[in-house]
RNA sequence: GGGGUCUUAGCUCAAUUGGUUAGAGCGCCGGCCUGUCACGCCGGAGGUUGCGGGUUCAAGUCCCGUAGAUCCCGCCA
């Protein structure tokens, strides 16, 4: 046996035993005779002391020992003298008198330092090059072992509610729709391809058709896309499907896993059921499908304040059907007109002729360019409805709603951080339903919002035949302090109505049948009704962990562009690798000195 | 595909208006030190200022290009 205990555990309890200890050295503390050696591992940090008195020979080695060698003492547990202790250690009461020092490896310098204060600040880019000694600072573990419990808590769980965990394959068939796919070269029949999973979306349907009921998996999935501080090109999904269930039953599964997960992450439960509201009403008073309920802020509707106003400009915007919506951002009356410069740029991208606001001054007076074109009442009736106070800033969006909800969403956004003030240990989770079945593109027509094999909303489904524009689905986010946490929703489990959904989208009869010909006929041999979810798992293991980036809570993550900076991967093959898949390269040409 | 920011010692950063031999802290190496825990003290090594070109008497500093990193937009059903 190399150890007896790890460097987390020994205390007063174990005083007087004589134990073995292995792992790094984390700081060498050389005072002539005596030398200390802090010793760590994944579960602590213990104090070896070596004093020549002990043993000349063990010492002599200490001598020699330098930051990251790997070590083996062995000695007896110490109580530390009283007014030595390290309370700051949780095996600050006690240290081993190391009587054996045996250097198990060598380790030439870190090409950046472990200790948590400095490699925090050091660049990514470094510490990615090598990842092994990154993953030695215990933050980085803490990552690591947290989504470890989350996936433990997942599992336990699901498997409580009958839940199967079914592994589906990651060499797939490539869907062109959504995402670009990452292909996979077929060696058996030449010019054919394998596409990864973008999501087990289809296996996990043709899982209900075939009786399983109730599935679940922490499915791997790839997406070729670029990439952003929380997307990597393949990533982890708590992949959900259900039988013969509405979206209610749904909701109750997920409130009830995701407080699982809160508490397996050391949070406190979360008051069940999660809160709920529509799509619509996200987008009315907050701007965004992905409402950040943390603070207020929301967005009101002023249409009944300035329904008969002289000022020409929200007249015109209200004659014409658009609307008029503004956001207090409490305490922000400070910020230089640099940034309301800026806001009004933002808001002509979003199609407003600009950006009015109005700044309470310290004496509380407003200043604003477009007061003076206001009534009594109606800055009477502003004043109420946004509670406007000394240091406040209003800022108002007039144009369709279509163009208003998010641009001022995004203000929302921007003016609370700026204005600091986001609770950080909030956990404000909502679901938000009856996501529209459709998106117009720009070419006017129609594409799926979530995917194709989307439910409509019942009462809605007239409204395919005269307005399919309007529908309604039967698709849900799930969404935590303002980030989409999952996306699921009922599907559709007659044959019939998904033909005619596929028609809506003009899926060509050919495509249908290419495509989507086995998921069709499947839906003919007794589908049942059924639904779910997928949850991102490394999101959800980074809000738990409270990281800056996905990083943080992936082992060996790539880099921003997809590269794996310590393996160096992707990477050129050789020609006989090419020539076994059946591919010849055609490169674009390279710059030539 | 587009935009912002960054690149100086192993690491984190500094270097006035373009002006002497490019500095500091940490780390590293050597010496001293028997109760430290950010140990302390003394000494030392370590630089193609990402790369290429240009302007200039003179470039880390200004200009152009390029590479890499990072964040965002597009994209991610």
């Amino acid at each position: 046996m190399k150890r007896t205990h790890t460097c987390g555990e020994l205390s007063t309890k174990h005083l007087g035993e004589t134990t073995t200890l292995c792992g790094w050295v984390d700081t060498v503390r050389d005072h002539g005779g005596i030398i200390f050696i802090d010793l760590r591992d994944r579960y602590g940090i213990t104090q070896v002391v070596c004093d020549p008195d002990d043993s000349a020979a063990a010492t002599e080695i200490a001598k020699s020992t330098r930051s990251e060698y790997v070590i083996q003492v062995k000695g007896a547990v110490r109580a530390r003298p009283a007014d030595m202790v390290n309370k700051r250690l949780a095996t600050g009461d006690i240290e081993v008198v190391g009587t054996e020092v045996t250097v198990l490896n060598t380790s030439r310098t870190p090409p950046f330092p472990l200790d948590e204060d400095k490699a925090s600040k050091v660049h990514e880019e470094l510490r990615l090059e090598s990842r092994y000694l990154d993953l030695r600072r215990p933050s980085v573990q803490r990552g690591l072992i947290l989504r470890h419990k989350m996936a433990i808590s997942v599992r336990k769980y699901m498997d409580s509610l009958d839940f199967v965990e079914v592994e589906t394959p990651i060499l797939t068939k490539s869907t062109p729709e959504g995402a670009r796919d990452y292909l996979v070269p077929n060696r058996v029949t030449p010019g054919t391809f394998y596409a990864l999973p973008q999501a087990p979306q289809q296996y996990k349907q043709l899982l209900m058709v075939g009786g399983m009921d109730r599935y679940f998996q922490l499915a791997r999935c790839f997406r070729d896309e670029d990439l952003r501080a929380d997307r990597q090109p393949e990533f982890t999904q708590i992949d959900v499907e259900m039988s013969f269930v509405d979206a209610e039953d749904l909701y109750g599964v997920i409130d009830g896993l995701l407080a699982s997960v809160m508490e397996s992450s050391g949070h406190p439960r979360p008051e069940l059921p999660l809160p709920r509201m529509s799509w619509h009403e996200a987008m009315e008073r907050f701007g965004s499908d992905k409402p950040d309920l943390r603070f207020g802020w929301e967005l009101q509707d002023l249409g009944g304040v300035f329904a008969d106003t002289d000022f020409k400009v929200f007249g015109k915007v209200l004659q014409g059907g658009g609307v008029i919506k503004a956001i207090n951002c409490k305490g922000l009356a400070g910020v230089p007109i640099r940034q309301i410069d800026e806001w009004t740029e933002l808001a002509k991208t979003h199609g407003m002729g600009g950006l009015a606001f109005i700044r309470v001054q310290e004496d509380g007076t407003w200043k604003s360019p477009i007061v003076k074109f206001f009534s009594e009442t109606e800055i009477e009736a502003l004043r109420g409805k946004l509670d406007i106070e000394t240091g406040d800033l209003v800022l108002f969006a007039a144009e369709s709603a279509k163009n208003v909800n998010p641009f001022l969403g995004k203000l929302r956004l921007e003016g609370a951080h700026l204005a600091g003030i986001i609770p950080k240990d909030a956990f404000k989770f909502t679901w938000v339903t009856e996501f529209p079945l459709f998106e117009e593109t720009d070419g006017g027509r129609l594409v799926s919002m979530h995917h194709p094999f989307t439910s409509p909303l019942p009462e809605d489904v007239p409204l395919l035949e005269t307005d399919p524009g309007k529908t309604r689905a039967v698709a849900y986010d799930i969404v935590l302090n303002g980030v989409e946490l999952g996306s699921g929703s009922i599907r559709i489990h007659d044959p019939v109505q998904q033909g005619k959904m596929f028609d809506l989208l003009r899926v060509s009869a050919e495509e249908k049948e290419s495509r989507f010909g086995h998921l069709l006929k499947a839906l003919a041999y007794g589908a049942p009704p059924h639904g779910g979810i997928a949850l991102g798992f490394d999101r959800l293991a980074l809000l738990m962990a409270g990281g800056k980036t996905i990083r943080d809570v992936i082992a060996f993550p790539k880099n921003h562009k997809g590269i794996d900076l310590m393996m160096d991967a992707p990477s050129t093959v050789d020609a006989k690798q090419l020539h076994d898949v059946h591919i010849q390269l055609d490169l674009p040409p390279v710059l030539e000195d």
